[in-house]
DNA sequence: ATGCCGGTACCCTACCGA
């Protein structure tokens, strides 16, 4: 049988129902077989399904509140929906799990919102510093139960490397980069033998940032941070073909003030 | 180096994002 390729895109959009232009526009041009969404600031009542519907994403898994966070996986492959995790604890909708139906035998993908963290990084005196390692380490144990060829993508708030920020001495405080959430997004890693698509696909140190803030003097010195992934299995990694970042859509106007990553599988 | 930008909810100011 014919080997089939498999694209996979994550963005988070900063409001699905502002920018489902953008978001159709992305699709129409990129042409991924899935979409995970993340920050689509909406209850899935007012999710606006009827595009995706009319674009050909007929399969949507869609786990969303009202106002604030919210995570959608939506495709024109048939997908099943297993799970939506709560690794905050609280309530929030920050997970949520499908298994993607192919003639290989499919894969499990996992499409996560990491809490950002608030501002200070020190667990005593910001608890939501606290949640988001506290977010890590569920995921760190859920991580070890992993069976199935997965990929786990979506805005995990985090630029682990040197290189993953424009400047690493002047942000080693700065929640995103502290050597606390990088040591922990580390033991997520090696519980599973994740591997770092993007890393794989554009080695370091190359500039390969996903995120710039909406101040205008971060956006104009190019000052960004690496804080969108996909990792995959060990085994899904090898089948990885190609991987690129949309940076055009940061142009656009009134963008996300994150970028779409795709990558292209050879299953 | 700074929410100064940008979003939602709800009632116009508060809260959230990283």
């Amino acid at each position: 049988m014919a080997s089939q390729t498999l694209s996979v895109a994550t963005w988070n959009i900063n409001s699905v129902r502002l920018r489902i232009e953008q978001v159709a526009r992305f699709l129409t041009e990129q042409q991924p077989d899935v979409l995970c969404l993340q920050e689509i600031k909406t209850a899935e009542a007012l999710f606006p399904h009827e595009v995706f519907e009319q674009l050909g994403y007929t399969h949507r898994a869609v786990h969303g509140q009202k106002g604030y966070h919210g995570v959608a996986t939506i495709s024109r492959v048939p997908i099943r929906e297993m799970n939506r995790h709560d690794w905050q604890a609280n309530g929030e909708a920050r997970h949520v799990g499908v298994e993607v139906m192919t003639p290989e035998g499919g894969l499990i993908l996992e499409n996560v919102y990491i809490p950002a963290g608030g501002d200070i990084p020190d667990p005593e005196a910001n608890p939501k510093f606290g949640q988001k390692l506290a977010f890590l380490d569920r995921m760190t144990q859920w991580a070890g139960t992993v069976e199935r060829p997965t990929l786990i993508v979506g805005d995990f708030n985090i630029a682990p490397l040197d290189c993953d920020v424009y400047d690493h001495k002047a942000l080693i405080k700065v929640v995103s980069h502290t050597p606390q959430e990088v040591a922990a997004l580390g033991a997520f890693g090696a519980a599973h033998g994740w591997v770092d698509l993007g890393r794989k696909h554009i080695p370091a140190p190359e500039r390969n940032y996903s995120w710039w803030s909406y101040r205008s003097y971060w956006r104009d010195k190019d000052q960004g941070r690496r804080l969108d992934h996909m990792w995959a299995s060990p085994a899904l990694a090898d089948k990885s073909s190609a991987h690129r970042i949309v940076e055009e859509t940061r142009k656009w106007d009134q963008p996300s003030d994150h970028v779409p990553l795709v990558t292209e599988f050879a299953l």
